[in-house]
DNA sequence: CCTACCGATCGGTAGG
DNA sequence: CCTACCGATCGGTAGG
């Protein structure tokens, strides 16, 4: 671990813990004990932390949604891998996915309106799986907004509960909120 | 509409957009046309109007939850009418329950601290609930916690789409959460 | 509800 | 990685 790489752990970890703006750079240089003019030899501003972590975050969950679209045909399968790969991502580094799912409104304007942008392309993907299942028929014929952010917003929750060292892995918690949540979505299990 | 309810509207609306550390007195003050001081007239810290809105909307959720606990038996309409108690009172005012829902983490150690003893009991409510539920054989056995949190995780997320105006009520979501979130909680419904 | 002001803290820079 | 420091802004008070 470089030293660069500590001084952003240190930084992402506080920022989870307090927020962006609870996070003085004079908190993380205590952490380090070094002084805060110092942390300037690793970033060029606070903001310069935030903006990387909600961006290479974005991107990893885009990139995982592209390669299962890539990869399967079917709706019901696509949702599956959809849903664990971003189960996978988030709850391998917790700290980084709180701040980029808490955070990111605190990115200066122009910023932000790129993220929006990337999350909202994020959701479109989620959307068109729900309505490929719809049109196939092997989903019910439920709102489908409605159901890609009830879908997304159950997963986020992971992060609320999720302890590394607990007793569900990664992989048993995407397979039993897909069995658990997406229940609702599959026609056959329908009164 | 007093004017001290005013300035809290003005203040947990701003709260709400930019978080409590990113809303400073002045910004509240330069929103109603006075100085920053004269705010103090109608609260005696910034902070009592994050404790005043976290606390009365866990107290209003709280007695909501209880007085369902009183008039019902069974546990499936139990957990329906929990389940319409919460989105009523959060969809009611959606900036309070923003900064409720986001913003307690910035309440002073010991009144967070209170605050976390109360979320924790309105939480530990709806586990009952479903242990009613498993141990009356209409649920199915699904780990306790875990059902609990993924339910509240989708009331909660209601917050970042409903629109007062949109074409959905309350009601409406209220029915439609419970039925499409709920459904892998029923035993009939299962394969 | 205002003027005038306080001490503390903020993100960041210059220069080494 | 440090010393020394900047201007800006913060929550809040005294006194009217």
């Amino acid at each position: 671990m470089t030293r660069k790489e500590q001084v952003f752990d240190v930084a992402i970890r506080k920022m989870r813990e307090t927020g962006f703006l609870g996070t003085s750079v004079r908190d993380i240089a205590a952490e380090l004990q070094i002084e805060a003019a110092s942390l300037y030899n690793y970033f060029q501003s606070k903001e310069d932390i935030l903006v990387k972590t909600c961006f290479d975050l974005a991107e990893k969950l885009q990139n995982g949604l592209d390669e299962v679209n890539d990869i399967y045909f079917n709706a019901a399968e696509k949702l599956e891998k959809a849903v664990k790969n971003h189960i996978s991502i988030i709850v391998e580094d917790t700290n980084k996915s709180h701040v980029f799912l808490h955070e990111w409104r605190h990115l200066s304007e122009e910023k932000k309106n790129t993220f929006i942008g990337l999350r909202d392309k994020y959701e479109q993907g989620f959307k068109q799986i729900v309505e490929e299942g719809k049109s196939e028929g092997q989903f019910q014929e439920i709102d489908t907004k409605f159901a890609v952010l009830t879908i997304l917003s159950s997963l986020n929750w992971v992060l609320e509960w999720y302890k590394p060292n607990g007793t569900m892995s990664a992989e048993q918690i995407a397979k039993q909120l897909y069995n658990f949540v997406l229940l609702g979505l599959k026609k056959e299990r329908l009164q």
